[in-house]
Parts: C-alpha cells; sequence; structure tokens
DNA sequence: ATTAGCACTTAAGCTTGATGAGTGCTAATT
DNA sequence: AATTAGCACTCATCAAGCTTAAGTGCTAAT
C-alpha cells in the first residue's frame, strides 16, 4: 500500500503523503491567497516532515503540473490540475450548518407568490450567502406546460394575454388587434385554447398553431380562425432570456480578483447573457452539482474563475439552473453545498406551487 | 463692466476672466482627470495670460473655495461648489447628436408591450450610452389610477390576480383563499370591481376598501362580502420597491473612482433601495431635471458621486424619475441633455401607450 | 495690472542595499 | 533507501536616499 507511489508517468495516483501535502497547499491557498512554501507547510501541515522533504514532494507535483510558482522563489500556488483533484476526492460535502439551512429555506417564504419572485429571492440568497456572483435561469418556457390562458381586452386595440404554466411562471404580453374583438368573443377564445391545450408544452402548442394555419378547413369557423390568430401572437417565442445574475459587485470588490484585465473580461462576460444561458442549459442534461474550474470554462471570460452549478426540477424534468461564479480559489467545500442544498429548496418550493 | 470685479466677500461674482480660469480648470479636469497647474492652463486656455498671472487668479479662487490642492504643489483640483457654479451657469444645456437621439427613441420600439418593459430598456439604455450607473422607478403603483382588474382561479385554493394601471403598468400576485370560489363568480366579482372603481387611484381604492369593511351594512351580500375580501388582497401595498438599476459596473470599473473605501460605500448606498427610492421621489415634486453634486447627496454613499434626474410623466402628473450617478468630475454637458431626452422619450411612450 | 524670477514644496520615479521567504542540490544521517 | 541538514542562490518587498518635474507663493521689475 505505502509502496504503490507512482509519479513520472502522467498517473494522477500519488501515494498518501503526497495527497496530504497538496490538500494543505490548497487549504492553506485557498484561506490566505498567498503562495505556500516549504517551511510554511512543514508547519501548518501536522506531519512532522522536514521543509527539505516538502520542498522534493513539491517539486513532483510542479513536474506533474498541479502546483505552480508564480516566481522562482516565494512559494508555489495550486493550478487549475489540483483544484479539479481536490474537488473531485471531495465524494461527500461538508454538512451545512443549520443556521445556513434556516437561511436557505427562507427563500419560500418571503412572499414569492409567483416562480419569478422565488428566483429572485434565490439569486439575492445566493449572492449573498457566497458574496460571490450568482445565477439562475427561469424554468425554460418552451418546454413548460399550459396550465391557463387569458386573455383580456384593456383598450380598443389592444389585448392582454396572461399565460400561467404548470410549472407556476406568469407570463404577461400586450398584443395589439386590429380586429375590434368583445371581452366575451375572447372569454371564449381562452376557453377554447384551454380546452384544447391544457397540459401541452407551449413548444407542442405553437407548432400546432403553425400547422392549422397551413390547413385551410377551420377558415369557415370565425371562433378558431381568431382562437389562432390570437394564439399564434401568444405563443410566439421570444424569449427574453431570463436569467437573473446577482452580485457581480461583490466579485468585482473581490480580493481575490485584482487583476484589472480579468475584471473587465468578466464584466464582458457578464453582459452575454444568452452565452452564459447556453452553458447553464447544458449542465441540465445532468442532474447533479456541476463544477467548472477556471480554463474548464468556455466562456472566455470566466476562465478566472469557477462556476457551480445546480439545477432545480422535479424527478420528471429539470426545469431551470443556478449557480454561483466565484474565483478559482474559493472555498468549494463551503459553496458547494449552499447551491447544491437551494437548489433542493427550489425544487421542493415549486414543487409545492405548481399545478402538476 | 469689466471694472465690476468683485472678491474677498463671498459673492459668487467674478470678473468674466476669472470665470474663463475656472471653466478652462474645470473643462481640463473633466477631461483628464490630472490637478492642472497654471503653466498648462496659460497655454491651453486662449487668453495669452502668463502663468503667474493665472495663479494669481486660481489663488482668489482658492480662496473663495473653487478649487483645492491635492498636495501642495502638484496643480488644483476643481471642488463641489466649482462644478455646482459650471452646471449653473450652463443655461441651455447642449444639443444632442442626431444619432444619439435616434439611439434614445429605440427604446419604444424594442417590443416593450408592457411599461415595465420599456423601463428595463430604459435603464440598460441609460447605463450604456453614459457608462454610468443608471436608475429608473417604476410609476408609483399607488398613485396610479385602475384600468382594469381581473381573478383567475389557477388551482383550487389559488387566484391568480391582474392589475392593470392607466398608466399601462401591469400586476401580477398570486392571493390563497380558502373559500372554494367558481370562475363565474371570480368573474362576478373582478366585474363588480371594475365597475365601481375604474379610475379611482390604488390608494383610494384600498382606503375605500377597508373603510367597507369596518361598515357591516354588506355582509349579507355574498358577491359584495368576497368583492371586499378579495380586493382587500389586491390592493394591498406591498410594493415591492420597484428601481431598476442598471450599470453599477460601469461605475465600479470607473477609471475616476478609483479609492477602494469609496467604492465600497457606493456599493452600499446601491443595496438601499429604499433609500435610493426616496430620493428619487423627492425629484419628482419639481418637474425638470435635477442634479445633485457630490456632498449635495443625501445618501452618504454617493457623496463622492453626481446625480442626474428628470422625471417622466404627462402634464397632469409625473409618473416616475429616471436617472444617472456618475462621478462628480463627469461631463456633465454629455450628459445632462442624454437623461433630458431619455425622460422626453420614455414620456411620450408611455403617453401613446396608456389609457388616459 | 501684469509678468519674470526665484526659492520652496512635493509626488513620483529611480537606484541601492538589506531582509526574508523560498528553492534546488548535495552530502550526511537514520 | 528515505529523510534531513546545510548551503549557495533567487527574487519580491521594503525602506532610504536621490533626482526630476510640475507646481506654488512671493517679490521685484516691467
Amino acid at each position: 500500500m505505502r509502496g504503490s507511489k507512482k509519479k513520472g508517468t502522467s498517473g494522477d495516483l500519488f501515494d498518501r503523503r503526497t495527497q496530504q501535502v497538496l490538500q494543505g497547499i490548497i487549504d492553506n491557498f485557498i484561506s490566505t491567497s498567498e503562495p505556500v512554501g516549504s517551511r510554511t507547510l512543514s508547519k501548518t501541515l501536522g506531519l512532522s516532515l522536514s521543509p527539505a522533504t516538502i520542498r522534493n514532494i513539491m517539486s513532483d507535483l510542479s513536474d506533474q503540473g498541479y502546483l505552480t510558482q508564480v516566481h522562482t522563489s516565494g512559494g508555489r500556488i495550486p493550478t487549475d490540475k489540483a483544484y479539479r483533484f481536490f474537488v473531485n476526492s471531495l465524494v461527500v460535502a461538508d454538512k451545512l450548518p443549520e443556521q445556513l439551512q434556516k437561511n436557505i429555506e427562507e427563500i419560500s417564504y418571503q412572499g414569492a407568490s409567483a416562480v419569478q419572485d422565488l428566483l429572485i429571492n434565490t439569486s439575492h440568497l445566493l449572492a449573498g450567502l457566497t458574496k460571490f456572483a450568482s445565477l439562475v435561469t427561469a424554468p425554460k418556457t418552451s418546454l413548460s406546460r399550459l396550465q391557463h390562458i387569458e386573455f383580456i381586452k384593456i383598450s380598443g386595440d389592444r389585448i392582454l394575454v396572461i399565460l400561467v404554466t404548470k410549472s407556476g411562471l406568469i407570463k404577461n404580453r400586450v398584443v395589439e388587434c386590429q380586429d375590434q374583438l368583445s371581452q366575451e368573443f375572447l372569454n371564449s377564445v381562452s376557453g377554447f385554447l384551454n380546452e384544447k391545450f391544457k397540459d401541452h408544452s407551449l413548444l407542442e402548442i405553437r407548432k400546432q398553431i403553425l400547422d392549422s394555419m397551413v390547413e385551410d378547413k377551420d377558415r369557415y369557423n370565425e371562433l378558431l380562425a381568431q382562437a389562432i390568430r390570437l394564439g399564434k401572437k401568444a405563443f410566439e417565442l421570444d424569449q427574453p432570456v431570463e436569467l437573473f445574475i446577482e452580485g457581480q459587485t461583490n466579485l468585482l470588490m473581490n480580493q481575490r480578483l485584482h487583476e484589472e484585465e480579468s475584471k473587465n473580461s468578466l464584466i464582458r462576460a457578464f453582459e452575454q447573457k444568452s452565452a452564459i444561458m447556453e452553458i447553464l442549459d447544458q449542465t441540465m442534461e445532468n442532474h447533479g452539482t456541476r463544477i467548472f474550474i477556471g480554463l474548464e470554462n468556455e466562456l472566455s471570460g470566466l476562465q478566472e474563475c469557477s462556476l457551480i452549478t445546480a439545477c432545480y426540477g422535479n424527478k420528471h424534468n429539470m426545469l431551470g439552473t443556478i449557480g454561483v461564479i466565484g474565483p478559482i480559489s474559493m472555498d468549494y467545500r463551503r459553496i458547494i453545498p449552499v447551491v447544491d442544498y437551494t437548489a433542493k429548496i427550489v425544487s421542493q418550493t415549486i414543487a409545492s406551487q405548481s399545478y402538476d
């Protein structure tokens, strides 16, 4: 066991001691964000090894790409690869302190009558607890299923469309309409659409409506014709990217991000909301928490940061993603369970509010 | 005329030349944000005065509190008082370049079907054009008048309340309700409330409803009783502060704000949304553009900044405020007309969409 | 009233040298 | 064979001292 040391080849198996040293360096750097040297380590680490021995180990770790030196002397710092190893070895994340659990659970009470409010609360919470930037996506509208649609005439030619999805999203849109339609007629239309499409996904509904427009068998039925015309407008997918970002300033003010240039590219990254959405959408493929460290991030502005995400939803299908963006040298042991548990609470809250 | 110079006393009348020097210093500092000295000024200013003369003038200006020195040597910078003087003397703001006008006008087209969207567009626009932080308040709900109210039953005990105001605001809220009410009954209730309260201000409506609850003459009329019960929930004023802030990061990254401490207090200021709301509310008393320079700001975190605001609304009454927060040494001549014109376009757009 | 001249001030930039934390290597020790 | 002590070397950081450049205030000359 003790003799199973392996080095030289790029294999990732070190002996126990090497691992402890790496661990120590990471822990040290996470809490001080100063390069850590052999002397310090020999003291803080409980291993009673001399600095010289530790130096040898560190040298090996450097060769294998787990450590780098900022300058020739002056300690070493962990590379992305080291964090990745560290995170992978966190088989089970730390338990969340009770106080934190309570804080998180509060999001479901703060008068979050609609899902949107809940998500806004969530993004505030995450930013506040982590002191980093938080990301929260709204459930994908097009995949949600219809709970209710309603048309309200609010002036001669303007109709307010209200769309409620099973997942509890409420969407408003005002559409203009030349034909003078009475409220009674609108009621029939919404009655018809509710009847026909309840429980269908919005994407599906949209498709069916477009199909009906091509056929013309219905053209003599005025109700049907209007229903299709209004429905087309109502279900148009103009998805205004629903992504809540909070606490960007936290991140910018964070001590660990000091280079002006990386701050600027971070800001630029935040402006590309649709790119961020895309990344978050991808995380919905596998459930569970996902962690992107430094260069693992596709979006170049985030490569000086780490991204931790978790999905919310129910067993059947994931609805959206929440996440946190922080410095690479963040305290993963603390942050991961926060994101995790928050996603869990969001899921529960939505489940209790949705109409499935 | 030339002899009407006045100094020593705290009067704010300088001769023309003094004023030109002050102007020059401000212009210079706005564009370079470096302290400006007598030598530079004697060159850039078109007045063919020797540095020595200018020094004398500057000395006077310092005595009167328009200039300060960061350190004994090394040029002078304008004080808040100087900017105030400068801004006051801008009788007519610069004309806005056509391109900018066009940019601003676009906010009304970007699919802003509801007022909220328009306001979000506006805050993005202001932050983008100025590269500072923008503030936009939504029309005060309680003063808006009712255009339409509607109740939609979305599950056994949940009712979606939709409130449309004359100014075009659309509000959703989900309320819980023990009694099993049918959709038909809800329709009667909303019909009743629409009938009775259309065009009344929400504040007024709320008051009347509370009054009715005290009297009990209506207790035998079920429709009335439920209408009052539901109405109470619907018109409850839980005003979730509706303030859109955009571009905080612009401001934090701005070269002119470098002191870590002032950045932190700025962030703290942004977190006090209700305090900001209060300030913006006050600006609605007089119409027109208002400018708060440095220490003129009541909120301490903003005292290293200037705030420029303008109201939007119609002749009858102002609805809300838009504004920009930037460094004290911003280019007022450029920013003021932007804020001004944006407010005008917002007013127009709302007028064209509202139901008055 | 304006300007030139001069002594004085100070931030910023530069060099210098000392300090200390760290490294790699080799030889001694266990 | 693994560990450790010892040693020469590297380099960031800091303080001290020095120079420079831009600026000031004051006085005397224009």
